[in-house]
DNA sequence: GGACACATGTAATCGGTTACATGATTAC
DNA sequence: GTAATCATGTAACCGATTACATGTGTCC
């Protein structure tokens, strides 16, 4: 899921400029999938057109600077169809937050205290918006995902509302850290 | 959440080669979040040794190759307990079957009908091998992060065993696809 | 005149993967 | 002899981000 496929994805949809389709990664209804940046933007944009999968059109407009606008093409739609085809890499997830969790000794109190809180108010946050965006939208399967990623956030969010107690307890519960470590011949050891 | 940082988080419990550490990152304990390649390991243990935060100790082991086990040190916990204080970064989540479910119609039902099937496949599996872990398990903040993964992932399957048809549907039912693109000037579009 | 949203682009850098290269040891 | 597992490492490449550079137009 490289930004090239990502671009096509919402050009097979609607015309758009960069700075639009930065917009809608970073806070429309892609916003849950992807956050892609002008410097990855603009590049793929100008690849893109030169192997013909999008065309351009430059548009003067009242009280705003000119924008590129780009288009997909039949060739484009191919291309992304036939990468829709393939069967899909398994989700790729990274969590700071299950890190912290994971040793929750070692993060502290007031730390995991932050972290739980500050994760809920972002759940809340996210779910917001999709309900807002589930509102909005006419097209079937992306209402799909988007409950999809609701029932995700809203199952989240009651975990971490039953148990997230229960972990922040586990700081101060100075179970002895286990150093299973073999001990260290002092000769090797330099660091201390 | 980078690769220096899980090497300390695995090295802070246990003492392990390069080899043992891309090992538990792509089938042990940690691999629900995590699958590094030999390709950073083995730098990121090289650089860390160099600024004192691992110390490694060569092995001569009956019957196998001789390996490089590393050890964290005081240095080393320090670092790591540090990055745990952060506030830690917002999840990061990418799906390629989220893309696809989302342009269902384009995908077809034969891609789609296979995409949803492999991936409740899948999370049969992670789902066991989480079983797994956490019957063997003793440490509790690990056991609180992997019973989080678990229902996310029972929550996630039980979403696709619900409402997977109705997706599949969603790829005959030929809902014209909205092409909602301003008509372009024929002088402009050159792919035709 | 300054802050802000709109708009496009490039260069340096980063963090990683893939593929390659090497080699020990065991089991068949 | 050859396949499989264990073991370490490097070089080329890739895909992205960050920071930089530039500029228009609006509102106060």
């Amino acid at each position: 899921m490289n930004v090239r496929t990502l671009i096509l994805a919402i050009l097979y949809h609607q015309d758009a400029s960069g700075y639009e389709i930065k917009k809608m990664s970073s806070e429309g209804r892609f916003s849950y999938f992807v956050d892609i940046s002008f410097g990855s933007i603009y590049p793929a944009l100008t690849r893109l057109e030169a192997e013909g999968l999008v065309s351009c059109r430059e548009e003067t407009q009242s009280g705003k600077p000119d924008r590129k606008v780009y288009s997909i093409s039949e060739a484009g739609r191919r291309e992304f169809i036939a990468a829709l085809s393939q069967p899909p890499q398994p989700d790729k997830f990274k969590s700071e937050f299950l890190l912290i969790a994971m040793n929750a000794e070692l993060a502290g109190e007031s730390a995991l205290d932050h972290a739980v809180r500050s994760r809920i108010a972002w759940l809340e946050n996210e779910l917001e918006m999709l309900e807002d965006v589930i509102g909005r939208c006419q097209h079937e399967a992306t209402k799909w995902v988007v409950r999809y990623g609701m029932t995700c956030i809203a199952n989240d969010l009651s975990y971490l509302r039953e148990h997230g107690r229960a972990l922040i307890a586990l700081a101060n519960n100075q179970t002895p850290v286990s150093h299973q470590n073999k001990p260290m011949p002092e000769h090797l050891d330099f660091t201390s």
